[in-house]
RNA sequence: GCCGGGUUAGCUCAGCUGGCAGAGCAACGCACUUGUAAUGCGUAGGUCGUGGGUUCGAUUCCCACAUCCGGCUCCA
C-alpha cells in the first residue's frame, strides 16, 4: 500500500497509509487532539473527520475550542434543534440554520400557522438533550440537484434553495447550504441505524451528536424568509453553543453583564432620562442628572469644534416642502420623514430629518470666495425621523435626536486633505470620551436609491477610501449602504465589553451642491462648484449618550459625572465643616452635594451614593474638623483613605477633572 | 411595518381556574446623631396602560388602540 504525505499547519510533514481518515491522523498525533477534533481542513477546504486522505495534502485538525471549531459545534447544534422541532411539532418545515456570532439559529414554519412561545423552549431543550445522548452519527451524502429535490420533496424551503442554486443564482447565503456542482446532505442515524433527520447542508459536521452538548436555547423570534419583508414570516429559535459548559457559563455571564449595563435600565436607576408615553414613542426627555452629562458633552464638543475652525450656526426645526424637494429628501428619504403639516390649506411644512439643506442656504446667502474655504458650519441640530414602530430602541434608535452636525464646503483639490484631518479630529474626540478601539466601515452607492452618476460616486468613494487607509485602522466594506447623495465612512467603536457601536459618519457629497446650484469664486475669477462633506461625530447626541452609559456601566468618569463628590457629615456637629468644603469646591466648578444625617445613618448614606455611582464620597468627623482633613471613599477602590488633607484632595480632584481622566472607567470598578 | 411576549404604587414584583388589590425598596413624618454599602416605628400612595365587548359581577375572558421588550426589516 502506498503512503500519502500530510503537511500540517506548522509546516511539519508525516506519512500515512493512503485512505487514512483525518480523524485517524488526529488520534495518531495525540489522544487529546483526537478527542478535541470536530472537523478538519483538507487543502484549506472544510471537511468531515472521516474524510479519507487519498493524495498528498495539507491537513489542519479543527478543535472544538477554536473559532472554526465552535462554528462547527454551533451548526451541529442547529441541526439537533431542527430534529427536535420536527419531532415535537409534526409537519414543521425547516428553512435555514446557520452558526452566527456566539451561537446559532434555525428558522421554521410550523403546521397550521402555529408559533413558538418561550415556554416551548424547555421541551425542545429536553428533546435535544435526548438526541445528543443518543450519539447519532452525522452521515454525509453528495447528490445531484434532482436527487436532492427528491429527498426534500416535503421541505419547500430546501427545494427553493436547491432551485435557486442549481439555476446558478448562488449568493453568499446559499453558499452556506450547498455547493455549486450539486448538493450535499447530512443524515442523522441512531445506534440502530435508523435515519432520524436529514438536512441540506454544506458541512462539515462533528462525527456524532455526542460531540455536542454545551448549549442553551435563548429566545424565539419572527424572521422573514430570506430577509424579505414581503416573504413569509418564519419562526426563529436562537441559541448559543460552546466547547464545554465552562465556556457556555462564561458566555451567559457576559450576557448578564451586558444586561446590567443596559442604558435604558441605568437611565431609570440613575435618574438620567425617560421616554414618557405621553410624549410619544422614541422621544426622550433628559432629567437634571442626564442633563448635566449632556451639557458637559456638548460644551466640550463646542470647544473642540471652535478650536478646529468650525463656525456655529442655528436653523429651525421645520421648513416648507420646496426645500426638501430641491434637496431630494422628499424623493429619496420620504419614508423616514414625519408626514407634512398643512398650513392654511396651502403650503406644506415638514419637520427636518437632516440639517444639510439649511446649512447650504447659509452658504448660499451671499457670494463666496475661495479664500473662505473650507467653510465649516456646525450646529447641534435637532432632527426628526419617522422610524417604524418596531425599531425604536432606547436612546440608540429614536424619532427625535440632536446631531452634532457640520457641513464642510471645500474645493475638490482640498477634499482629500480635509477628509484626512477630519478623521484625526473624530478619533481624538472619541478618545477623549474614553473610546479608543475603532474600525472603519465604507458604505458605497445604494443601487436604485441614489442620485448622481457612477463616476461621481466612484470619485467620492475613492476619496473616502484613501482617507481611511491613511489611518491604519481596519476597513470593512458595506456595499450599497451609502446615503442617497453620497458614500460614507462610519467609525465603529468597541466599548468596555467588546461590543461595537456605530458612532461618527463622514459623507462626501457632490450632489447637493449641484441641486442647490451653489458655487464660489476661485482665484482664477471663475465660478466653481464646492464639494460638501457631511459629518456627525457623536452621530446623535442621544445615541452617543446611550453608548457612554453602557461603556461606563453608568459609572461616568469624574469630568462627566452628574454629581462628582458627596460629603457625608458623621454627625450634626460636622455639618458646618461639610458645607465649607462644599462651598469651596463648588466655587471651583465641582459638582458637590452634602447629605446630612436627615438622609439616614452613615452606612445608608454611603450606600445611596455608591448606588448612584458617585466618584468620590467624603466622610468627615471630629478628627477631620480638627485637622482640615477628609476621609475619601473613591468609587472602585475597596479601601477608603482616612485623614487626607482637604487641599490634597482638592488638587487631585481638580486635576482629574481638568484632564478628563477616564482612569476609573474599567469594567470591574463599575459597581 | 411584520412575528412573538408583556403592561398591577416612583422602582422591582406577588395576585390559582372571573367575586370590590398586596409586599419590599423609594417618598413623607417622628424618634435615633451615627467613622465607610441598608436604624426603628409610623403615614401616604393604584378607577390594575386606554377604550369597547361578554357576564349578575372583569385586574382576571374577548376585540381594538397606545406603549414597552425580544427578534426580522431598516438605521445616527
Amino acid at each position: 500500500m502506498s503512503d500519502v504525505t500530510v503537511t500540517f499547519p506548522d509546516g511539519s510533514t508525516r506519512s500515512y497509509a493512503t485512505g487514512t481518515t483525518a480523524y485517524e491522523v488526529a488520534k495518531a498525533i495525540g489522544s487529546r487532539l483526537g478527542k478535541a477534533a470536530v472537523a478538519a481542513k483538507v487543502a484549506d477546504t472544510w471537511a468531515d473527520l472521516d474524510t479519507p486522505l487519498l493524495a498528498d495534502t495539507e491537513l489542519a485538525i479543527i478543535t472544538r475550542d477554536s473559532d472554526d471549531g465552535r462554528e462547527v459545534l454551533r451548526h451541529g447544534t442547529a441541526h439537533v434543534l431542527a430534529q427536535a422541532v420536527t419531532k415535537l411539532f409534526p409537519g414543521a418545515k425547516y428553512a435555514i440554520g446557520p452558526a452566527i456570532a456566539d451561537g446559532f439559529y434555525y428558522d421554521f414554519e410550523l403546521a397550521d400557522g402555529r408559533t413558538f412561545s418561550e415556554s416551548d423552549l424547555e421541551a425542545i431543550t429536553s428533546e435535544m438533550v435526548k438526541i445528543i445522548k443518543a450519539d447519532q452519527r452525522f452521515e454525509r451524502e453528495d447528490l445531484g440537484f434532482d436527487a436532492g429535490r427528491e429527498v426534500f420533496v416535503e421541505q419547500r424551503f430546501k427545494v427553493e434553495i436547491i432551485d435557486k442554486v442549481s439555476g446558478g443564482a448562488a449568493d453568499s447565503d446559499d453558499a452556506a447550504e450547498v455547493s455549486t456542482d450539486g448538493v450535499s446532505i447530512y443524515r442523522n442515524r441512531d445506534a440502530d441505524g435508523r435515519v432520524c433527520f436529514t438536512d441540506l447542508c454544506r458541512g462539515p459536521h462533528v462525527p456524532s451528536t455526542s460531540k455536542l452538548g454545551a448549549f442553551k436555547l435563548l429566545r424565539v423570534a419572527g424572521a422573514y424568509w430570506r430577509g424579505d419583508e414581503k416573504g413569509p414570516v418564519l419562526q426563529r429559535i436562537y441559541g448559543t453553543a460552546w466547547e464545554d459548559t465552562k465556556a457556555l457559563e462564561a458566555h451567559l455571564l457576559r450576557l448578564e453583564e451586558a444586561e446590567r449595563r443596559d442604558h435604558r435600565k441605568l437611565g431609570v436607576d440613575l435618574d438620567l432620562f425617560s421616554f414618557p408615553d405621553e410624549i410619544g414613542s422614541g422621544l426622550a426627555v433628559f432629567h437634571p442628572k442626564g442633563g448635566v452629562i449632556r451639557r458637559v458633552m456638548e460644551e466640550y464638543s463646542r470647544t473642540r469644534h471652535a478650536e478646529s475652525g468650525y463656525e456655529f450656526v442655528y436653523s429651525p426645526h421645520i421648513t416648507k416642502q420646496d426645500l426638501f424637494e430641491t434637496s431630494g429628501h422628499l424623493q429619496w428619504f420620504a419614508d423616514g420623514m414625519f408626514p407634512p403639516i398643512e398650513i392654511d390649506g396651502g403650503t406644506d411644512y415638514y419637520l427636518k430629518p437632516m440639517n444639510c439643506p439649511f446649512h447650504i442656504l447659509i452658504f448660499k446667502s451671499r457670494s463666496r470666495s475661495y479664500r473662505e474655504l473650507p467653510l465649516r458650519l456646525f450646529e447641534f441640530g435637532t432632527v426628526y425621523r419617522y422610524e417604524k414602530s418596531g425599531v425604536v430602541h432606547g436612546l440608540t434608535r429614536v424619532r427625535g435626536m440632536t446631531q452634532d452636525d457640520a457641513h464642510i464646503f471645500t474645493s475638490r483639490e482640498n477634499m482629500a486633505a480635509e477628509l484626512a484631518s477630519l478623521l484625526d479630529f473624530v478619533l481624538t474626540l472619541l478618545c477623549d470620551f474614553g473610546l479608543s478601539d475603532f474600525y472603519l466601515e465604507l458604505s458605497t452607492k445604494p443601487p436604485g436609491k441614489a442620485v448622481g452618476t457612477d463616476e461621481e460616486w466612484d470619485q467620492a468613494t475613492e476619496a473616502l477610501r484613501e482617507a481611511a487607509a491613511s489611518k491604519n485602522l481596519d476597513l470593512v466594506m458595506d456595499e450599497g449602504g451609502g446615503a442617497f447623495y453620497g458614500p460614507k465612512i462610519s467609525v465603529q467603536a468597541r466599548d468596555a465589553i467588546g461590543r461595537t457601536w456605530q458612532m461618527s459618519t463622514i459623507q462626501v457629497d457632490f450632489q447637493l451642491p449641484q441641486r442647490f446650484d451653489i458655487h464660489y469664486t476661485g482665484a482664477d475669477n471663475e465660478r466653481h462648484r464646492p464639494i460638501m462633506i457631511h459629518r456627525a461625530l457623536f452621530g446623535s447626541v442621544e445615541r452617543f449618550f446611550g453608548v457612554l452609559v453602557e461603556h461606563y456601566a453608568g459609572a461616568f468618569p469624574t469630568w462627566l459625572a452628574p454629581v462628582q463628590v458627596v460629603v457625608l457629615p458623621v454627625a450634626d456637629r460636622h455639618d458646618d465643616y461639610s458645607h465649607e468644603i462644599a462651598t469651596s469646591l463648588k466655587s471651583q466648578g465641582v459638582r458637590i452635594e452634602v447629605h446630612d444625617g436627615h438622609a439616614g445613618a452613615l452606612g445608608a448614606r454611603i450606600r445611596r451614593s455608591k448606588l448612584d455611582k458617585v466618584p468620590y464620597i467624603l466622610v468627615v468627623g471630629d478628627a477631620d474638623v480638627e485637622n482640615n482633613t477628609v476621609g475619601v471613599n473613591a468609587r472602585g477602590s475597596d479601601q477608603p483613605r482616612r485623614d487626607v488633607a482637604i487641599s490634597d484632595f482638592a488638587s487631585e480632584l481638580l486635576t482629574e477633572i481638568r484632564t478628563r481622566s477616564t482612569g476609573t472607567a474599567d469594567a470591574s470598578s463599575a459597581n
